[in-house]
DNA sequence: GGGTACCGACCGTCCGTACGGTCACGTCGT
DNA sequence: ACGACGTGACCGTACGGACGGTCGGTACCC
């Protein structure tokens, strides 16, 4: 990520090229790494080249950055979930589509998940965050209704819906604490045991579980593919970063 | 919390009275509603009515306080296991119990709770938290090593014990960022459900998770008992911290 | 010539920490 | 009994660096 000589014309953004694109991309690195408040302009030029009046030429503030990434990450999240939803239409697999997904985003666009994970609650309460607040709430609403459903349709044993919902949220928010991309496990080990262990808890027919957590059968294969469809769409790939 | 007109006599510590431990209280309750890198010197000096200097030369750095904090934090939650593990002996109470523990903590020792989970990672590499980093792998040990003996015992479905020991602490440590203690819903239903959900994926005898999820039953009671003694030893009650 | 990308010097503020000093005590030798 | 001495709580100030953001300007393209 070093300063580029300014390739000519062919340019795909609105007008001519900009760094934009690398400013946010550095940014979602860096706080992602070190946090928001580890984060500042300084660096952030050093490391790509430029000036620390370009970043602001761009951005404007600090906090109008994060939300851009956060915008950005609840947008990309809820695309994929559209992807997976014309694909699978049952309650349990969709529920478990979430669960696969929610593990996966430590690997797919990974620095933008850790990032945004890191920092959800920043500003969150501020003016000019709502859309993303409202973003993050679409895709809960989305969940809990698939186990208004699956409990409707008598697949799902009843329960607080919503609680069950942050119950998961949880477990995969969690995991830029302790995953680490380059370490010995997998992330579809991951899945596999988080959907094995959820599913069976409010599944009734139990059995169904281990169906819809094995790491190659349907329901992880559609999400693989959804997510592979966003990655080619030209999100980052990025490379790792490892948590203490 | 004002300054106090040095009381006569009869001290129990060491030497003379000391705000020492005032400071260590308001600097959870800072790191707790603003986080680590917004909570500063300044305003705590300010708060508790004496110099900055004092809080510096009680605690010599900022780093060197939440170390503190985080090891006394750690202790706490070792010593309420103990008081646990001696009235519940079975694999399934114990689990059931940890995940009763880990909900309560958002109620009891509620800011030092919100601040150790915002700031777990903070200098977790770095040199000196050694002593908190092992506390906190002792306390994870702890619920592998029940997982292991259940599954042992025949009481609970095989499974990948440390990813379902991090599949449940997600779901616990994550409940900062969205429990308000002031809100509408109780730690015990929260208890209940995550017990029942988390125990139903987890047990043989599916049944049994309604028994041990029980608000009034033996585990919750044992654990609010635990819970209750480590209060009356003199930690914290602590006012409510409202996230976004 | 108007808009856009970008530069680089600069400013005001904030913050962790260092440091020198005061004061109330407790201790101990005499 | 009393004064010298040591100690630890606490204060006030000042420093030095970092950081977010401003601003006037240049180069380039439509």
């Amino acid at each position: 990520m070093v300063a580029r000589p300014l390739p000519p014309g062919g340019s795909t953004g609105p007008r001519r090229d900009s760094r934009r694109a690398d400013i946010l991309a550095a940014f979602t690195r860096a706080v992602a790494e070190r946090g928001y408040d580890g984060t500042n302009f300084g660096d952030l030029a050093l490391e790509l080249g430029i000036s620390k009046g370009t970043i602001v030429h761009h951005f404007g503030t600090k906090d109008r950055m994060l939300r851009e990434l956060h915008e950005g990450y609840m947008r990309r999240r809820l695309a994929e979930v559209q992807v997976v939803w014309a694909r699978l239409t049952g309650p349990a697999e969709r529920l478990a589509a979430f669960v696969h997904l929610g593990v996966r985003y430590q690997v797919v666009d990974r620095t933008a998940t850790v990032a945004f994970q890191r920092e959800v609650l920043r500003f969150a309460a501020e003016p000019g965050m709502e859309t993303s607040q409202s973003l993050r709430g679409e895709y809960r609403e989305l969940v809990e209704r698939v186990l208004a459903e699956g409990t409707a349709a008598g697949v799902f044993r009843p329960g607080d819906d919503r609680l069950r919902t942050l119950q998961l949220f949880g477990s995969v928010h969690w995991m830029w604490t302790w995953f680490d991309p380059a370490g010995p496990r997998e992330v579809a080990d991951v899945a596999a045991s988080f959907v094995e262990t959820f599913l069976a808890g409010v599944l009734v027919d139990r059995a169904r579980a281990a169906t819809l957590a094995d790491r190659s059968g349907l329901v992880a294969q559609v999400v693989a593919e959804a997510v592979a469809a966003g990655r080619a769409e030209g999100l980052d790939g990025d490379a790792g970063h490892t948590p203490g």
